[in-house]
DNA sequence: GCCGTATGTATACCGAGTATGCACCGCCGC
DNA sequence: GCGGCGGTGCATACTCGGTATACATACGGC
């Protein structure tokens, strides 16, 4: 979902081609994620498919162009005007994780969530010095971090919140 | 993933069929994700293939029975000791879109975030009124809606600091 | 008797994501 | 000069998570 509109926002902004798209999507996301190439060309593949882009045939240097339609751009507004939902995210597989253990025999859950809220404070603790460090930040990139890091505060919040509904149910 | 270790602990506790497993995954989880059924057959297979299960014939009813192995019950203690990192969750569609909406030109920022606001804000006053309403809560089902309400005031807090840095970058 | 529903298994299909193959080109060292 | 090496660029094969659907059986109500 969210390469396809990638891939959609930056050919609003201008033609392009599969490899550029792959270092552009990167780079406006602050080299987070990484975007396998065969990705790139597949997504295109099925923009190209459902009428979102069209090939433009080739430039100077041979690449292979691609732009937006306008059926493309109406998609692409709508995916901005749409808010993101609970439903379209996957799993949490954390919460996922402690409900089985909670749920089936033989679990350590204080172990459990002692793990976890060890990781998650290390990961804490990273991403605030990546942040704290980072020079001449770029928007997007300390963005993305900053979500980061509200989502690991909020996982360690609950992770002490289960430890304390779990040990009161058990003694 | 997930459903992949939860079979695997569903069956830890005693053998199951297909049917069964779905009913019992769902119910561990509150009923907060439902599965589909094909999908717990082709992930049977994936874990009979990998040495995970075994089928061990038909019951009385003529339910195909699965158990775990040795392998898999390694498998799946490993799992739990293991904590859940960054980098096996899938990208975060909302700080993607964002990071999106500041680096291409032509996306009204402020609106995004305002019409994400709301909705998460409905979204968690409507978790809450989940909450509150419960009468003889699960264990795991509250754990679950816990994660998703931390997580909404996560996300609130965070289009809230975006919010304030986009307008200060702004104006 | 027959229809609707629940139980139960299995397969086809799609999208996201990864690995890999293949080709071209420019650079650097010998 | 030339052979290796790394970057650029395109494409396909593959796995996995997830959904829809086909198909069969049993059971209860009209």
């Amino acid at each position: 979902m969210s390469v396809k509109h990638g891939i959609l926002a930056l050919l609003r902004d201008r033609p392009g081609y599969g490899y550029q798209l792959r270092a552009e999507f990167e780079e406006s996301t602050g080299s987070t994620w990484p975007v396998n190439i065969g990705q790139v060309y597949t997504t295109l593949g099925r923009l190209e498919r459902d009428g979102l882009v069209a090939k433009t045939g080739e430039d100077a240097e041979g690449h292979v162009i691609y732009e937006i339609t306008e059926s493309g751009a109406r998609e692409l507004a709508d995916w901005f005007a749409r808010p993101i939902t609970q439903a379209q995210r996957p799993r949490d597989e954390l919460a996922m994780k402690l409900a089985l253990a909670v749920t089936v025999p033989g679990v350590d859950v204080a172990v459990l969530v002692q793990t976890q809220r060890e990781h998650a404070q290390s990961t804490l603790q990273e991403l605030t010095r990546l942040k704290v460090r980072a020079a001449a930040p770029h928007l997007a990139w300390s963005l993305v971090l900053e979500a980061q890091i509200f989502q690991a505060e909020a996982e360690i919040r609950w992770l002490d919140h289960v430890e304390e509904r779990v040990c009161r149910t058990n003694g």
